[in-house]
DNA sequence: TGTACATCAGTGAACGCGCGTTCACTGATGTAC
DNA sequence: TGTACATCAGTGAACGCGCGTTCACTGATGTAC
């Protein structure tokens, strides 16, 4: 039996995963409020005692979707030897599968440049995300070796640019017609970061 | 004296390059026809005189943008040697200036996901301009070398997977609040770039 | 060259529609005695 | 344990607004004689 102060929360809670789905899927401006609580399996009526504005459940439901996909690629992948993690992400990220699923895949890949005009706090929110990424990544970067009286490049440095060619290399596979071009594309990313991680000199 | 065709032509492409601003500034959702208009000097009743829906301007419009921009970057730096062609390529992509004008930049960035849910037509626009730069980065791309008995990385797989380090970066560098991280973005991605086009062996 | 008429690029009011948001209401849950 | 009342999560009709789109109109440009 569970209270009513605990049925409020988990309602709240299935809005904003819903929304954290269809934002992925229809972008923040094509999942009207009225779809997100259809899909939660309510009336659009009641949103508003879960909070203020659209905006609110766009804050909540983006760091939701940030942070549970962390979990579900990095946390899993615990214990297994740093070269591999890698391997695994990368490969995890850049496949078929991912790019065929954008509502359950990386919001940053999903939401594209649409983020960046929903204002200061989703950006908040984005650069919370990137800072997490980027040290869970770097932790398992080969360490620089600097050769040739050159400056070694530090492992933040090459896990977020990794980053970058994976949210990049995602969303141009979705973004063309043809699959044998964007199954190329997937390809052609994951031998890329394959190779940056492989790097023994920098 | 031009002729009235001729006006009610230039007034088209005028509109074309309007909405090719605005909707890479504000996003294909965020520019509607009325401001298009506005912005190209006009009123928004006579748009259907020129294009039979909003849909048809974004085709026009992204392609417009896609081959404009590939015309600024590439034919400019003709002449110079391939290896100084790329270089400058990647360092005037990601750099400050092109994060902070997303109107006249790549609309590949600056739109990202968004082209990927207008369906197949602006795919098919998008298709093209990813093999068009494709063509022209793996030109300049370093033959492959194989070593160890692997096998060469074809220039075209590398060329893709740069374009895609580019995108990636520049919309990681405009999704942060923060002007320290989002510069870099922009650095490290420039630097595996770089990493990458001076590689000897593949 | 001048006059009368036809054309048509562009104007601006108006349309239906779906959006985010509000609100009076309902009925199940929780509380008091 | 039963009864009376209070609470409040969720409903569904309705709101204003801005969007894409339509259309009757205007007035400058082009054509015919």
């Amino acid at each position: 039996m569970v209270s009513r102060k605990e049925q409020k929360e988990q309602t709240r809670q299935a809005i904003i995963e819903s929304a954290a789905d269809m934002f992925r899927e229809y972008g923040i401006s094509g999942a009207g409020v009225s779809d997100i609580m259809k899909e939660a399996g309510l009336t659009h009526g009641g949103f508003y005692s879960h909070f203020d504005s659209k905006e609110e459940l766009i804050g909540e439901s983006l760091g939701y979707a940030f942070k549970e996909r962390r979990n579900h690629w990095f946390r899993k992948l615990e214990g297994t030897d740093k070269m591999t993690w890698l391997k695994k992400v990368i490969s995890r990220y850049l496949r078929g599968d991912h790019r065929d699923k954008p509502h359950e895949g990386c919001a940053m890949a999903a939401l594209g440049a649409e983020v960046g005009r929903e204002g200061e706090m989703a950006k908040e929110i984005v650069e919370e995300h990137v800072r997490e990424t980027m040290t869970a990544l770097a932790q398992r970067m080969p360490g620089p070796r600097p050769i040739r009286g050159k400056c070694a490049v530090g492992a933040g440095d090459r896990a977020v640019a990794l980053y970058a060619l994976m949210i990049g290399g995602l969303m141009l596979s979705r973004n063309v017609n043809s699959r044998r071009l964007s199954d190329r594309v997937l390809r052609s990313c994951r031998e890329m970061a394959y190779r940056e991680i492989e790097r023994e000199e920098i």
